[in-house]
DNA sequence: TGTACATCAGTGAACGCGCGTTCACTGATGTAC
DNA sequence: TGTACATCAGTGAACGCGCGTTCACTGATGTAC
């Protein structure tokens, strides 16, 4: 139809790009299909249907239903993270982070009902692959590393002391969402939306009032808290590791390791 | 050998007393090995020879191998829970609980690496077969108001305010617990053992400084919650459910529905 | 712009292996007398 | 206590199906001239 085929989008596509299409459809079909019934339950004839395309594309493309997931797992395994983030920095800026975060919670779980799963299949066939597990713990480092700078600026804000550590406050909120998002497709009513801002609003209000009071309160018999080393654990538990106190060095260190 | 057999624990173990024990083996070998390689890719062959017996004594015994998963999760899903709550309560008691949750934590991470997946192989296949679900749900409500229980002392020793459920400090603990576990296994350093019990340390410092304070800084603009129906969902972001500010019931209510 | 050839993304049929399930059989336990 | 028969937990070989992978082929895109 139209004229000088140059940026009209209805241009024929060049060999490239058709297969970086191909390779996106499936890279999608893949993730809906290894959520809904698991690496090895997911045959690759389903996948290469629900993509649109024969079998054979998939071998074409990546060689091999497990490169496919392999794949797949580098593209979108910190996705968790870094919705996270994003929404968490919305937060920080907005009102009041107690609806962002319910509706961080919501989505995740009742809106992308793949998304839990397949993360959940990323953290076995990681688990259980040891050398993927250092892929995924790279693939990590960065989003939760600007996690981590957000959770600096809150705890900034909130005037903790300086012996908080950023980064084991983001682990805490990372922990915080799965474990949620696990438990909501279990039993909803027992994870309304509120309940990771309560939760959160709790957890600086606590780190807050360490802060404040100098010595924390907290549980219930618990000795003092001396601002020495932890000193955990004396016998199953090995020496401190370190972190839980460390400095709040949390500038974004680009993976290094 | 010995005398009248009567008492004796090697007597010869009657019918029963030989089935049972070949079911308690062959549940055993099921864990280990879907824990080790998923519930699909885990061959019957593969779990009968773990157990010591022939494919065919599985047949026997649960019928499918379906069955038989369903069998090991309807006995195991509630460990998670009920673990947590032997070493909550055990901690309540002593000095510190700071250490007691480290243990908990590192016992299940290192000491027993097949328990998370595990834990995750029960959740992804009830996620996915909807039915079990409601069972899933129904092993843990048991285990998880025991916990609950726990949790309403510790408040209450506290002095938090009535307002804070009791329900929601458990679910945002275990919640805690999976989560931290799940990101053990990726990148040990990054969850020492105190994080765990630091982090609930924080939690209740939090709630009982919401509490001296009097009015709950809580979820702002969250609607007074009503003891009505949770009328859930209507598009993003659902009216808050209940839960988060139930009145603390939490004795045990043993499992119903 | 047009022609001849090369490349290569995706096709579809075929292969063969692994695995879940079945089933006739065995031998030890249980029961009746 | 002893004998004859019934039961049944566990065996092991066989069946057949589904699935991952292979491969010769096709036709559209790219390239050389």
């Amino acid at each position: 139809m139209s004229a000088d085929a140059e940026h009209t989008p209805k241009r024929r596509p060049t060999r490239a790009e058709a297969k970086a299409r191909t390779r996106r459809l499936l890279l999608d079909a893949a993730a809906r299909t290894y959520a809904r019934k698991g690496f090895a339950a997911a045959s690759v004839e389903e996948i290469a249907e629900a993509a649109g395309f024969s079998i054979g594309a998939v071998y074409s493309n990546f060689g091999s239903k497990e490169r496919l997931f392999v794949e797949l797992l580098k593209e979108r395994a910190s996705q968790q993270v870094s919705r996270a983030t994003e929404i968490v920095a919305e937060a920080q800026h907005g009102d009041d982070p107690v609806p962002a975060l319910g509706r961080l919670l919501a989505n995740a779980a009742d809106k992308d009902p793949d998304f839990a799963p397949l993360q959940a299949e990323f953290w076995l066939y990681a688990v259980r692959n040891p050398p993927l597990l250092e892929t995924l713990a790279e693939e990590l480092r960065g989003p939760r590393s600007e996690l981590a700078s957000l959770m600096a600026e809150a705890l900034n804000h909130i005037g903790a002391p300086e012996t908080v550590s950023a980064d084991a406050v983001a682990t805490i909120a990372m922990a915080l969402f799965q474990g949620l998002l696990r438990q909501r497709r279990i039993d909803a009513a027992s994870v309304p939306d509120e309940l990771l801002g309560q939760a959160m609003r709790w957890l600086f209000a606590g780190i807050a009032a360490t802060g404040t009071t100098g010595a924390a309160p907290v549980a219930p018999a618990a000795a003092p808290t001396d601002d020495t080393a932890p000193a955990p654990t004396d016998d199953t538990a090995p020496a401190p590791t370190n972190d839980t106190r460390a400095r709040r060095d949390t500038g974004r260190r680009p993976a290094t390791r």
